[in-house]
This record gives structure tokens, C-alpha cells and sequence, in this order.
DNA sequence: GGGGTCATGTAATAGGTTACATGATTCT
DNA sequence: AGAATCATGTAACCTATTACATGACCCC
């Protein structure tokens, strides 16, 4: 089902959605994105958004509506949202929500090789990981306190608070990770398997 | 820092990481990387490593040792660490594990769009999402289970253990994410709103 | 009125995935 | 012996990121 998918990167959905607002143009699009502060939930990089408004158009999710050649600005191709673009957006999005998909963390990669690190220097890394945790959860937080007061509502900053549920949960279990590679007879035990090679 | 790495993709990290062991050839790495799960945290597809492999090659992390032409098989290039290599490798992991990087977890693109959802809807896809979690976190306390009970240590498990306690958390999360979606208030507010567009 | 920076887009490059190819082994 | 599968690698094709280009506006 995610393998028919014609455009999968995840930049196309949010296209998608404000162009169901109203057709505009890609400049205009990056700009919503980064002032409605989305961009922290959706990687965006110009680049890459003028490539997928053209595989969606290709796609015929979208169309170009008109090209206002205004002499003061570059030429911008306003484009706007197709009876499919509509279908798609919709039937990925519910996907998105209904089934998790398979993710790689950077952090389960480091994880899964820590048996290489001495466990005194694994501890330590550990511990600067937890105190930049901390103050990311803490930035998170007045990030929704902040916009809560100008009046925006949870619907909109659902995406900071999962996002503060898993660092939250990862500082968790940081915390008693870093006590089990304490543990005198962890400490032992790998410098008898591995100590030869560091 | 990361930006001055030659290689970014994390599949070099465990190549690097396995090459610590003993030299090999891409299609061994490949093999040890499946037998021991550890392609459940590493995203592994053969493409991939040959061309990773190719650009330590370059960079100089690995060096090609021997190339095996027993003719009985296609011919193998055996690669081996270099002393550049295995600074990368501990560098790399040290950053890793020391600093959490930004990531864009496809659930959280969803949830930034969520408000696009008639609330019962969503609702109703949430429910189906926490379904598939807790079926996914039993796997997981299933294979640690039974790679512990064949005598695998726990620090080579970490990286499942730490899967689990992400699922436990967004389990957690989206648990009360329905309930928030199902009071009164926000369903009357967002057809209010948004009823005009469905 | 020249130096920054905003607005907008295109092109060049690098990275990653899928598809293809081919000899060896094993199975029935 | 032919079919299926394993072992191994290369090449073609997409995707994504970076770098480049260019006119307008803004500020002392």
C-alpha cells in the first residue's frame, strides 16, 4: 500500500494540505511551513521543495494554475490542488496515522554498537546526552507554553507534545542505562571479552 | 562536526564497526549485519553497502586487503580497517551517542496535520495505530526474551529495549491523544471550523 | 548609490534504491 | 537434468541536497 505511493516524500503531504487551503505558489508554501513553525515536524529545504511540487505535478496531484509575471518579482507558477491530490492527501495521511512505519533513529544505531565503547566512556557520553535531552524537552515546553498563551490551540501543537513524550521516554531510559553500565560486573566482564582491543 | 563527516550514511558506522573484528567482504558484512538483528536498528539493503563501502574506500577508512578468485565463486574484494578508520569509528560513535540529533519521525508529520481529520475519524484510526504498537511491542519483548534465554548478553540488546520503551511511550501518548480528540468541545469547535472543507 | 538581504528559481552533484546479471549449489 | 535458491556484484534510475543565479527592496 505505501509502495504504490507515486511521491513518498513526506515534504508532498504537507503541500498537499496547504494547498487545500488555497493554490499558491512553492516560495509561498516554504514560507507557511517555516512561519507556522511546522518545519520542526517535516524536514524542508528549498530544494527539495520545488522537487516534489514537480513530481506531484507529474503525478497530477497538482496543476499549475496560472504564472504571474509581475515585472517586480521572478516569475512565480501558482499551483492548486487536483481532485487526486485531494484523494491523496487524505489516503496518506490516514495511513500515516493508522500504521506506524518501521524508523531507524540514529540513536538505536549507536545503540546497538555500544558494546564497542569502555563502559566508563559510554557512561560519561551518556551523561552529556541526558543534560541536551533536558534542555530540548525544556525548549519544547515553552515552545507550547508560548504559542498556547497567543492563543493557538493543542490541535496544532500535538506534534511538540509527542515529540516531548519521546524525549521524556528516552531520558528515561538513558538514565537507567547508564546504571547498568556501572554495574561492577558489566565493567568486568567487558574488559575480560573486549579489553584487548581498545 | 557531523558536517565534516566523508560518510554519513549509519550503515559505514556498522561496517566500520564490524571490520574492527576481523577483514571481510561487503557480502559477509551484509550477512553478519542480518544474523545478528542488527538490521532491525540499521536500515541494510545490498545496494546500499556496496556503495558505502565504495565511499570509505575513498575516504580512506578501509582498504581493499585481497581479492579472492577461487573460482567457485564470484570473485570477493576483502576489505580492512584502516588506523583512520577505527578514529572514525570511535569518534563517530562517541558523537552519537553523546549528542541526540534531530529527527523526523513519520508520525510526527502526521500529527502536524492532523487538524485535516474529521476528530472521529481520527479517533477511530488512532485506536487501529494502538493495536498494531502493542503488537509490536510484544515482538519485541519476544525476541529479547528469546535471544536471552539463548545466553545473548543485555548490552547487545539495548538497541530493542530502547525500540520498546519508544512504543511504550507513544502508546502512552496516543492514548490520550484519543481521549482529547473525543471531547465534546473539540468536535463541535473543528466542524465549526473545518466542517465547510470535508 | 553601493552593500546586504529578500524573493524566487534552476542546475549540478551526490546519495540511495531497484533492477539486472551470472555462476554455483542443492533439491527432487 | 531442470528448477529453485544462494552468493556475489554492477548498472540504471530516482531522490535529495548544495551551489549558483538574478532582480528587487531597504538602509544609512
Amino acid at each position: 500500500m505505501a509502495k504504490t505511493r507515486k511521491v513518498t516524500n513526506p515534504l508532498a503531504l504537507a503541500v498537499l494540505a496547504w494547498l487545500l487551503v488555497e493554490p499558491m505558489h512553492p516560495y509561498e508554501l516554504g514560507r507557511r511551513l517555516k512561519e507556522s513553525g511546522k518545519d520542526s515536524a517535516i524536514k524542508y529545504n528549498r530544494g527539495s521543495l520545488y522537487m516534489v511540487v514537480e513530481q506531484l505535478r507529474k503525478a497530477g496531484f497538482v496543476t499549475e494554475q496560472e504564472t504571474l509575471r509581475d515585472t517586480r518579482r521572478p516569475e512565480r507558477t501558482v499551483y492548486a490542488l487536483t481532485g487526486e491530490g485531494r484523494e491523496e492527501l487524505y489516503d496518506w495521511l490516514r495511513e500515516l496515522v493508522a500504521q506506524p512505519r518501521r524508523e531507524y533513529p540514529q540513536f538505536g544505531v549507536a545503540l546497538s554498537l555500544l558494546s564497542v565503547l569502555e563502559p566508563a566512556d559510554a557512561a560519561e557520553l551518556l551523561d552529556r546526552r541526558l543534560t541536551t535531552l533536558g534542555e530540548e524537552a525544556d525548549e519544547t515546553r515553552a515552545t507550547v507554553r508560548a504559542a498556547t498563551e497567543g492563543g493557538v490551540a493543542w490541535v496544532f501543537l500535538i506534534e511538540e507534545e509527542y515529540r516531548l513524550a519521546l524525549l521524556e521516554a528516552e531520558h528515561r531510559f538513558v538514565t537507567g542505562l547508564i546504571e547498568s553500565l556501572r554495574q561492577p560486573d558489566y565493567i568486568r566482564t567487558w574488559h575480560e571479552v573486549f579489553g584487548n582491543r581498545q
